[in-house]
DNA sequence: CAAGTTACCTGACGGC
DNA sequence: TGCCGTCAGGTAACTT
């Protein structure tokens, strides 16, 4: 998917393109995604009401509604939101459009339909960390994602270090991608076992991962097969890839040749030579 | 409890 | 040309 920055670009142009603006009507392509929503009840609630806001939690990207309730859209891996104009055909594998007062066209793609839509009633708002965010850890922007505390979840467990920061409820947002690239700047291998890392490097290890998660926003997030973001523009913060996608290939501070290796089922890229 | 496996789904690609 | 296996950015419900 789409991982953290890619959604957080995305949110920044719907927010740019559709800020202030009331749903006219919902269509949905009927087929099932990866959770089961009632679309009657969606467009009860949403029909006719203005969007104030876009934000995002973890890698949900959420629509603010002015009368409370909010929309909820994961991308999963194939998952993007398009913006067009009205009249424009739709495609194979659109499965949601909003159509917008002014004849704005809001389009969630999704070819695996790995990608969920979650309608949350203004008055269960409060409690959606207890209930859709219930195993979702913090920010990595948020305060307390460091290295103390990276190294207290560290504690009692075995896995990979690579494993552990793409752990869901260890920090939110840090997929395949960015969890390589986060490694390779951090110096540590992707394999390298979390009991022999210390204070000092799981301190470098969050630094980098807020790092290259930022600069990756900059760029506009980065394009490997089909993520666009909402103003039709992709990314290209996959040019600066150290790492990821190029094994056989040579370090670009060192011109080792980078390596692949699977781990948990992911594929994992690393130099050996200034990863250990 | 942690950690490993399976399932959801389509499409691209390599080997034959 | 096509058939088959494998892999792909994610997550959660399972089992071990």
């Amino acid at each position: 998917m789409p991982e953290l920055p890619e959604v957080e670009v995305t949110c920044q142009g719907l927010r740019k393109h559709l800020l202030g603006r009331t749903v006219e009507n919902i269509w949905y392509s009927g087929l099932p995604l990866r959770t089961v929503f009632d679309i009657d009840r969606i467009r009860d609630d949403l029909e006719q009401k203005k969007l104030v806001a876009v934000s995002r939690r973890a890698k949900y990207l959420q629509l603010h509604f002015d009368h409370e309730a909010l929309l909820v859209i994961h991308l999963g891996m194939t998952g993007n939101l398009g913006i067009f104009e009205q009249d424009t055909p739709r495609k194979k594998h659109d499965h949601l459009e909003w159509r917008f007062a002014d004849g704005t066209l809001l389009r969630f793609n999704d070819s695996r339909r790995f990608g969920s839509i979650t309608h949350v009633p203004a008055e269960t708002v409060a409690s959606l960390e207890k209930t859709l965010y219930r195993t979702t850890g913090p920010e990595p922007f948020s305060e307390i994602f460091n290295g103390a505390y990276l190294q207290r979840l560290a504690r009692n467990r075995t896995v990979a270090v690579k494993q552990l920061i793409m752990t869901n409820q260890v920090v939110a947002g840090v997929g395949n991608i960015y969890a390589n690239e986060s490694l390779f700047r951090a110096g540590i291998r992707p394999a390298r076992r979390i009991a022999t890392i210390s204070p000092s490097r799981w301190q470098g290890l969050a630094t980098c991962i807020r790092e290259v998660l930022s600069e990756a926003i900059a760029c506009g997030g980065s394009t490997i097969s089909d993520f666009v973001n909402a103003s039709r523009e992709t990314g290209y913060f996959q040019v600066n890839f150290r790492v990821y996608g190029r094994q056989g290939q040579p370090c670009t501070v060192c011109r080792t040749t980078i390596e692949k290796q699977m781990i948990g089922g992911r594929a994992s890229y690393y130099c050996p030579v200034c990863q250990k």
